[in-house]
DNA sequence: TTTTTTGCAAAGACTTTGCATTGGA
DNA sequence: TCCAATGCAAAGTCTTTGCAAAAAA
């Protein structure tokens, strides 16, 4: 994405902040921008680590990834306990798939359409077999990614 | 499964311990215990609740469980943040599926042959796709079991 | 008796909240 | 200007750790 499609995409995070009648801070730029800076899922203490230097605060992170999520700008995703968070507008499947790699911790989306439909056979078992009624579902694998397999 | 299979389980289970140098106290025996009475996923503060009316100490239940987990009598499973643990003799499966129900927060093991197989072709997937090399994988179902379908 | 385990309380890690001050529209 | 957002520090959670006393073997 290069630096016009991000001035796009954040004069529209801009638009909708002002919307919900949420100010566009210089702090709440710094964090979305992020999102933009590497397309990755990153936790609070990644976003801060990478601000800090602009003197923003910890509670500051905090605070905005979880309006971000609740207004529907981010999406959070739980990994071995911690939170990460990704731009919603990756986020749009069916379902979501994650691969976390045990040697680099990247976290890495699975989009792959042949994949989804594998899936959608599985969750049509679950509700036939058991009896329930299935609304979500989060599928996380763990290995080594393409990178790491080398040179474990 | 009664009262004398529970005996022969937790005999065996205090072998395990001794083996180990650990020793079989009357906490550990209470705790190892609940994962019996109902044979479900337990959190500690579950277990805590269960057991404080025998003056047990909510450390004494962090430390036993982490223990249990790291000598393979029980294993960790995070759902929602929060980790839950199991007997390890129930979780001899190839893998791991589980459904939380969000209505009665029941969690419950999915160990039917027909998804493992289904689920098994996904992963293949996945390695030739993405040139992943899996080790494990974690698929969690949100939804309403059998019981919460009827009245939500 | 000897060594491990326990309960308690204190300390850590992580996250949220209260509040005076700052800043965006 | 006016109200929302911020940084800071304090307060919550949840989990781990240190230690003297208690309990296994």
């Amino acid at each position: 994405m290069d630096k016009r499609e991000i001035f796009t995409e954040i004069s529209l995070f801009k638009r909708i902040l002002e919307e919900k009648g949420l100010k566009f801070s210089k702090q709440r730029k710094l964090i979305l921008e992020q999102f933009f800076i590497e397309e990755k899922h990153l936790n609070v203490e990644e976003i801060y680590q990478r601000l800090k230097k602009y003197n923003i605060g910890l509670a500051t992170v905090y605070r905005n990834v979880k309006i971000f999520n609740n207004i529907g700008l981010l999406k959070e995703i739980v990994v071995d306990e911690v939170s990460y968070y990704e731009l919603k507008i990756y986020s749009k499947k069916p379902l979501h798939i994650h691969f976390k790699c045990i040697s680099c911790n990247d976290i890495i989306d699975v989009d792959e359409r042949k994949i989804v439909l594998e899936y959608l056979k599985l969750n049509k078992d679950m509700e036939d077999r058991n009896g329930f009624e299935i609304y979500d579902v989060n599928i996380m694998f763990y290995g080594y990614c393409q990178k790491c397999k080398g040179c474990k």
